[in-house]
DNA sequence: TCTCCTCCTCAAAGCGCTTTGGGAATATTT
DNA sequence: AAATATTCCCAAAGCGCTTTGAGGAGGAGA
């Protein structure tokens, strides 16, 4: 419990003048080598650290970015985030800034940058999820806080940063290859569409489909929360009808371990019975420990893009529009992998003349 | 982009001193209500909100829990940890508390501690996944830093606050349950035993095979990062050993969803073949939607405690330590309850004479 | 009318830091 | 030796808030 010294005391010690202090541990070149390293050797010794709420009354800088976790429905907390999070602060810790993370339901979050605005709680803020038009974008730019998005509000010409994943060719690529592979019927189990990835996504989907006279069938299409009990439900569901897909498209690997679950339980192999692609963000937990051995071939077929990698990224772009707010918007569109597993294969009833396929 | 208005400014606006404004918001006794009231309006209209750093600095308090969020081995971020969070911080949000993450390799804690110290940054921390032993125990009470940790470092009679799950005491139920079943050989994919849980956890299993004079084979014993692809690679080689086990119990459900997946790879039927009790905290996405319709019956059988209610708890007894610095410790032991899914049954080879059994 | 209380309000002193605008040494040039 | 340039350091003024220690109005009692 010893106590805590601050800057005049620090002065007092080495006999010097706060300002000369202040100076030398913050690198200014007014003060003389040998005189600066007195001080930062005092500094150490004493255990000094500059008061962090102090430093940016002065400076005005909270050196803190807000990341605003929003509570989807049924309270449910995204699990892609804590990767997400991960990422961008080991970026914040390297720059010394501080991640600061509220958590309120979705209809709280404008009061949130409202507050972190007024109060200069951050320096800056981190968009999540975005909708197709989100309101937080005009808002964020009304209160002049600074901001990046990861992904986009809309076809990414509005005036602010993001870094975003090319979902729309990401699902162009797999939609293709599934149908390369003879598939006739790919369901889509795709995430909530009012988020603008998803309704990307779906785009690439369908503009494959009709690209190549493929029937499009609502009834395989779904969008809701990406988590594991709703790919086993549509999983279910989709191979208790008359006419089951040959093929799914799951938009994450959480509902794709429910699909998986699924067909087990109904005896349906996954790679020969039915292909399955998923988008796979790299999620920590689903990763092999990769202890120098070669890797094996990965169970799902994947378009794989880190979203932890994203999160550096995110970070990296919003703390240099801090450093410099006129260096103009920066934009990233990041292509995804596409990583062939065991959970694609020939569709196997290709040739079998199905309703569909007998039109043709 | 309007100015941020200060409390000299509202002063000014209202023909008041700072000081009477000041109190008019803060609740003070000494203004007269109707004054109040004029005060309140107009920082609403004006959009007055006390600078953070500036209102710490004068009180000394940073309104804000400092949580580390520690990188494991091949710096994988615990998932657990979101939901966690997301129960504590909607406390935080409720009290008015900011929640600071710091992301950082296991060996640098303790200099973060430091800096939250020095610096006063935040007004208390969350110690997560404690060690048995754990050094992070001295060093917060040396730095006089109030803390509470999320499960215990030795046998809870240390001087400080925690809050754990009964660990020991739900697999003595899990292991006597699957014992009541028929099972003579139960394995464990525990979690990491220097976790002060994991070895918990690994007592109470081991206590009732020792008092049902059950065979220990140490070859069915597991301890590593609670991560899917663990939990799939141990089951694969479980069985394709020559003596499998009949039941498993599972520290995770992550881990658990892997040995779901490997036994489907290998046709072995959870429930029928081989039984499975995992440990649940109840994580967010895996959660089946509670829309007013009955819960069916659980996939798994599986001990459970959420560990995001842990959460919201484990931050309200920080808050009132803060508020009450000499209320003594806290401690909350947590019951975990056991609920039967689908994956546990009759040991289906209990009369086969199997070697260990022959012994008997 | 005068005094004494309440009740309400205020000026000013910090909190610990950064930063401006010099000023006293010391070194360099004329 | 005087004048100028350089180097190094300092006093003091904020940053925006809380809080202490008084003081001014207004009403009640004498």
């Amino acid at each position: 419990m010893r106590e805590t010294v601050n800057l005049r005391r620090l002065s007092e010690v080495l006999g010097l003048s706060q300002t000369t202090v202040s100076r030398a541990l913050n690198g200014f070149p007014e003060v003389n080598e040998k005189t600066r390293a007195r001080v930062v050797e005092a500094a150490q010794r004493l255990n000094y650290r500059p008061s962090a709420s102090a430093a940016s009354l002065a400076t005005g800088k909270a050196c803190a970015i807000g990341h605003v976790v929003p509570l989807a429905e049924h309270m449910m907390i995204n699990p892609h985030f804590s990767d997400f999070l991960a990422g961008a602060g080991e970026v914040y810790a390297q720059f010394g800034y501080e991640m600061l993370l509220r958590v309120v339901a979705q209809a709280e979050e404008a009061d949130v940058y409202r507050d972190f605005a007024s109060r200069s709680r951050v320096d800056g803020v981190v968009v999540h999820g975005p909708l197709t038009n989100d309101p937080r974008i005009p808002l964020l730019k009304s209160l002049g806080l600074p901001f990046v998005v990861h992904g986009r509000s809309d076809d990414g010409t509005g005036d602010y940063s993001w870094l975003d994943v090319n979902n729309r060719r990401a699902f162009c690529r797999a939609t293709g290859f599934l149908a390369d592979l003879g598939h006739r019927r790919i369901a889509l189990i795709n995430g909530l569409e009012a988020m603008n990835f998803a309704s990307r996504r779906r785009q690439g989907y369908e503009s494959v489909l009709a690209d190549r006279g493929l029937e499009q069938d609502p009834s395989l299409i779904f969008s809701e929360d990406m988590v594991e009990p709703y790919g086993h439900r549509v999983a279910r569901q989709l191979f208790s009808s008359p006419r089951p897909p040959t093929a799914i498209l799951v938009s994450s690997v959480l509902p794709a371990m429910g699909v998986v679950r699924a067909l087990a339980e109904l005896g349906i192999r996954p790679g020969a019975d039915v292909s399955i692609i998923a988008f796979d963000d790299c999620l920590s937990f689903l990763q092999p420990a990769s202890d120098g051995k070669a890797r094996d071939v990965p169970f799902l077929t994947a378009m794989r893009s880190s979203i932890r990698e994203a999160g550096r990224r995110v970070a990296e772009m919003l703390l240099e529009q801090i450093a410099a707010p006129d260096g103009g918007r920066r934009h990233e569109l990041w292509e995804a992998e596409l990583v062939i597993g065991e959970t694609t294969a020939r569709c196997p009833v290709e040739q079998t003349p199905l309703p569909a396929a007998a039109k043709s």
